[in-house]
DNA sequence: AAATAGATTTTGTCCGGACATTTCACGAAA
DNA sequence: TTTCGTGAAATGTCCGGACAAAATCTATTT
């Protein structure tokens, strides 16, 4: 009689063992009785305390972790790193392509390329101190050959300014380029998106008044060392272009 | 010696065991030995192939639910769903608040409300048909007293209008406010960020030039049905508001 | 006091077994 | 033909036990 309650029916909750487990820690680390930065009680006190295996704690303690709020470590043990369910609305991006949600057939058109002292505004844009040596590449970008989207602005690190005659080419991605030409690939991005209004060249470039309402969009690709490799700057005159988001809210907590 | 290898030293991987298997799947299914919408073999026939237990095989069909490559439900079995490990890029906002970048302390400042039949111009913006009823509230959104940041245009379902009147009163956004007054709770949100112009009446309220440039952001906030509950339009004036997002790739594909 | 080596604690990995729950296919009955 | 129910098959839940690996603590030595 080893076995006097093996996968029991669920007695009231509707709910699995661990899954009450997890609801009743996470209410306890909501209420402070484990602060955020204090440890956890171990596997085995926590299996003692609900008369329940170490399959069903762990189970309840992974669930933790995918809510974000605990962090283990192997011999040290379980710390309490946030005190509600961490995330909430999660943004997938399935191909890498929509990050730039150009689709494929879209074509920079590069107007010219050389090295540049920014601008203390560029430097602004871009996130880096002012008079920082990069190199520039100008262009538009095209969904067909008559239809101008945007004007774009690409500054790349000085060291990797051979990349410039490379791109045009065919559709890829600037940064997907770099990891092809220098193996460097894109870790983390972060976009800025506001509003301006177009100076008078560009203007005349796109085919629209001066001044006229756009929305720019800056991108900036970090390697893994958290180094800034490749900004962009995109200027996308009124109605010719719509930046989506969908986000869906995760970390299952029904 | 019923117990020949239990948690046998990493032979030359230096991966866990469940690892080296499901690294041996998901190559299996990137080269279409298991071809998307195909089923994969059952819990069992991979203990016998791979000669490990019934955990071993759970552990490592696990990470492939975590790359968002198989789907698996009770009774019937694991199918392919992707080819290569989902997802890419991931956004996470840890607080629900991020979702609308006005940290806390904004205020709506409410001009009306009244119930509307949406033109075809709003219709588009909303996503539902012209001519549809909605209600809808107008206000202003405030940094402290003075610093207007953008003009906001809230369309509820009319049988939510009562909603109104509780809008303003505090900080809490819109969406929040749903829940915690007919339990309906967001669960998805697509936003729409696009250039614009701000038409003369709106310009006068918000202190700029009339056909000043602007960023109009489009957010539609859908329930569990999937049905559209809220849609807010959200027009700031150049220099007053800048969008961020922060991708980072994820699916630890190390 | 500082460094080192060993013991202890704690989580990670893995096994075998058992029963529960869901899904699906098949066959009997209407 | 359609409906219904039975049973097989698959995944879900849960137990107990064992050893591995990492972190931490402790005692000893330098």
């Amino acid at each position: 009689m080893q076995d006097t309650n093996p996968a029991r029916p669920r007695k009231g909750s509707g709910h699995p063992r661990y899954r009450e487990l997890s609801d009743v820690l996470q209410k306890e680390i909501e209420t402070e009785k484990f602060p955020v930065g204090s440890r956890m009680p171990t596997e085995l006190e926590l299996c003692e305390r609900f008369d329940v295996s170490r399959f069903t704690v762990r189970e309840a303690l992974r669930r933790l972790i995918d809510l974000g709020m605990v962090l283990r470590r192997q011999g040290s043990g379980t710390v309490v790193i946030s005190r509600n369910p961490a995330t909430k609305f999660v943004q997938r991006l399935n191909s890498i392509e929509e990050l730039l949600q150009y689709s494929k057939d879209t074509r920079l058109k590069v107007h010219g390329s050389n090295d540049v002292r920014v601008s203390s505004q560029e430097a602004a844009m871009i996130g880096c101190e002012p008079e920082d040596n990069w190199h520039k590449i100008e262009g538009i970008r095209f969904l067909d050959d008559k239809s101008p989207i945007c004007w774009t602005d690409v500054f790349v690190q000085p060291a990797y300014k051979e990349l410039a005659d490379q791109i045009g080419k065919d559709e890829t991605p600037v940064f997907m380029a770099f990891e092809k030409k220098f193996g460097v690939i894109a870790e983390s991005v972060s976009m800025d998106l506001f509003a301006g209004s177009i100076e008078q060249s560009k203007a005349w470039a796109l085919g629209v008044e001066p001044n006229s309402p756009s929305l720019i969009i800056v991108r900036r690709y970090k390697d893994q060392n958290g180094k800034t490799f490749e900004v962009s700057v995109s200027e996308h005159p009124a109605g010719r272009f719509t930046f989506s988001i969908d986000l869906a809210r995760s970390a299952d907590s029904d």
